[in-house]
DNA sequence: CCGTTGGATGACACTCAGTGACATGACGAT
DNA sequence: ATCGTCATGTCACTGAGTGTCATCCAACGG
């Protein structure tokens, strides 16, 4: 046919985020999706394991982020801080990223499936860092509970930085997250 | 046609169920599970909104029950050890659907659309406690941590519960994984 | 005894996600 | 020029999930 375009996935992840915004994610096809950046369907789910996935394939590159993070933390801290301290590449790359986040993150708050996504991608992400802190020689439980802790902090912060308008907070608001949470198993 | 039947519901359960365990969920078609109960694919789709959620109709008892123990826990504790306290009433009927459970989590253990599922119950769990707690008087914020940390512990316990053989060793399991939270953000 | 009404189910056609198998066309290497 | 490979297209198929209408059955009132 015609001539080879380059950066398919690219391609379809953007004409995947336009209709998703402009007619919602369940009035959207992936024939559709694929029809725009000028594919088939077919080769949509060569690049995409499924629909959902178009929205998720940035999670590989923050796991990287945060496991990297976590290499560079200091050997004596405590586990959660290793954990929380561990995000700060994260931060960084996030507040290149702000605009996109938020369409992203009003197509996502509107279907139940796609929270679905998000949980579990999450999880995977607190089963990486679990074993990310045994390999630091963290015990089993204390890895296990630090990483679903520090996972919740980072969702709990993300969460409120999508809903404000300052991309460079996410620095402030996992530490404020993190706070609150000492704060009340303190007690 | 034929006479009509008792429990639909409970069928269509039952052969899900079995069909599930011996030919795995991916292998088992929504039309073999209702036949298996005498009805039509299109009543399954009247009694459960999906496939997966024939395995998730508990959800909505469990947390019926988690939040009658929240209304009963003491005016003055601390929001977490509200949400672990309430976890009591649900410890007595889940030591009676030990054998069940144990089912129920190899099939969900082997299908990660389920654990997407599984996690998405949780959260919306999650969500009603941290309302409970808000109606109890609770800051948003501690409201929020709380919920999550309480379903965070009563996750991890439930896994450990499922993977041993003891039916009544619930409670103990939960105190237990409160106390290594507890003990890992105390540092 | 009969007609009516309403709830549960069946029948059927349809859309769309996702997959397997095979074909084609561009491109680089030899 | 030919070969092999890689990205893509084509096509047929399965199965989830839905809309719509038909049918059966029990309960109820006259």
């Amino acid at each position: 046919m015609s001539r080879w375009k380059p950066d398919a996935h690219g391609r379809l992840m953007g004409a995947a985020i336009e209709l998703f915004d402009e007619r919602g994610y369940d009035a959207t096809t992936v024939a559709e999706i694929a029809e725009r950046a000028g594919l088939t369907k077919r080769t949509f789910f060569r690049y995409f394991s499924d629909k959902r996935e178009v929205l998720f394939s940035g999670a590989d590159q923050l796991q990287r982020l945060w496991l990297e993070g976590i290499a560079g933390a200091p050997a004596d801290a405590t586990p959660l801080a290793v954990v929380t301290a561990g995000l700060d590449p994260v931060a960084e790359m996030f507040t290149e990223r702000h605009e996109f986040a938020q369409i992203r993150a009003r197509i996502i708050e509107a279907n139940p499936e796609l929270q679905e996504r998000e949980l579990i991608k999450l999880q995977n992400l607190a089963g990486a860092v679990e074993r990310a802190l045994v390999e630091r020689g963290v015990s089993a439980n204390a890895a296990l509970l630090a990483a679903q802790s520090g996972v919740t902090v980072f969702h709990v912060a993300f969460a409120h930085w999508v809903e404000q308008d300052d991309p460079t907070a996410f620095r402030r608001l996992i530490a404020k997250s993190l706070a609150d949470l000492r704060s009340l198993t303190a007690a």
